[in-house]
DNA sequence: TAGATTGTTAATCGATTAACAATC
DNA sequence: TAGATTGTTAATCGATTAACAATC
């Protein structure tokens, strides 16, 4: 059953099942129970066949899913079943590694404009995509239809490349910067910072270094 | 009040308060209320003082938290106030990006230990830091008393490397790699995926590209 | 058929928030 | 004091899961 409004953090497993199913799927198996599934991601096998049952009936009682065709499903439903464009701003360390990124292929995603603010990076290519001076932004995004951004800038220009990016029509920041950004509400945003990260964990490091 | 069991998702939200106060530190804020935090994270002011309810009192009736203090305490609790030494397994791009990755300074965490499987990067230096033999994981982990660790490895050696890791006494993972690793129960794993994060999104924007 | 697994329900569990007494 | 904001309670809201009829 569609139709019924999904809740946000189911959206956020499907990725997680997805990846999970393609692995399998290079592993040459064809069926997979949500129990198999589920022991594989560390959850549980009901929240699975629950999360799925937002979308329609996949699976055939006694047997389980079949792998390609519940890819295909959940390529679809994520709207990766077609490759986005995305723009990159901020070609430092970690902008070049996310260019050179081998692990977009296939996903849906491919970085097809590159914005830096320095003269000197400005012109210079990388994997033969020129990088445009970052106040072509507003120009470049709508010209090229973009809605998906990464932003890869030091903190203290987040802030206004998002405003930016905003305003030239996209949807979707993945954020690197360690900041929490100000958008409006028809904006999504996810944040990678691995800062945080490390100290979600270091909480349940019992002893003293 | 402390001695309850804290949940996991309030301990996964004190970073961003922490980084937030951080930020306003340098401003030179001295004191905040929980709304005004609340709205700079777009979150409510109940929650953020129900979540740090869970430690203490650390603010007061009329004027709200002092910015100082009530940053000590998070780094306190989260165990942060102290630098933790890291390894990092895996120096292809993203590797070395985290290697120069200027944002750990300060927030307690010290990339100290490079590891590699690639005998032509094996003894190379990034950072005046040695690319160690990966076979050496067993040795020198426990040697340096680390118990944090980065997996910036291809998807295919990330379990392996993982295994490694927890046998050397790692205690907390934060995974570059695009699969889910299967852990003991005492170790803490954080996983950053781009594609993840990014199909994550796509689900929600409206148009077709 | 016999065995297995789905999709779904209802109960449980857990997280969020509105509201306010306490108090700075 | 008057105004503001905390810490906490209780109610609400939402997510997870155990269980099982349906069915392949």
């Amino acid at each position: 059953m569609a139709a019924r409004e999904v809740p946000n953090i189911v959206i956020s497993r499907l990725p997680l099942y997805l990846r999970a199913l393609e692995f399998m799927q290079r592993e040459g198996k064809q069926v997979v129970a949500s129990r198999e599934l589920a022991e594989r991601l560390g959850v549980s096998s009901a929240q699975i066949r629950k999360d799925l049952s937002y979308f329609g009936e996949f699976g055939k009682q006694g047997s389980g899913y079949q792998v390609d065709h519940l890819i295909l499903e959940l390529k679809r439903i994520l709207k990766v079943d077609r490759e986005w464009d995305m723009a990159l701003v901020g070609v430092g360390d970690l902008g070049r590694a996310l260019v050179h990124y081998e692990g977009f292929k296939g996903k849906g995603f491919c970085i097809s404009l590159l914005f830096d603010n320095n003269p000197e990076k400005i012109g210079a290519k990388i994997n033969d995509l020129e990088i445009m001076d970052s106040r072509l932004i507003s120009e470049l995004i709508p010209k090229w239809g973009i809605k998906i951004a990464i932003i890869a800038v030091p903190p203290q220009e987040a802030q206004g490349v998002a405003d930016e990016l905003v305003k030239a029509g996209v949807l979707a920041i993945l954020n690197y910067a360690p900041i929490t950004l100000k958008v409006p509400k028809h904006v999504k945003v996810q944040y990678i910072d691995p800062v945080v990260h490390l100290q979600r964990m270091t909480y349940y490091i019992g002893g003293n270094n």
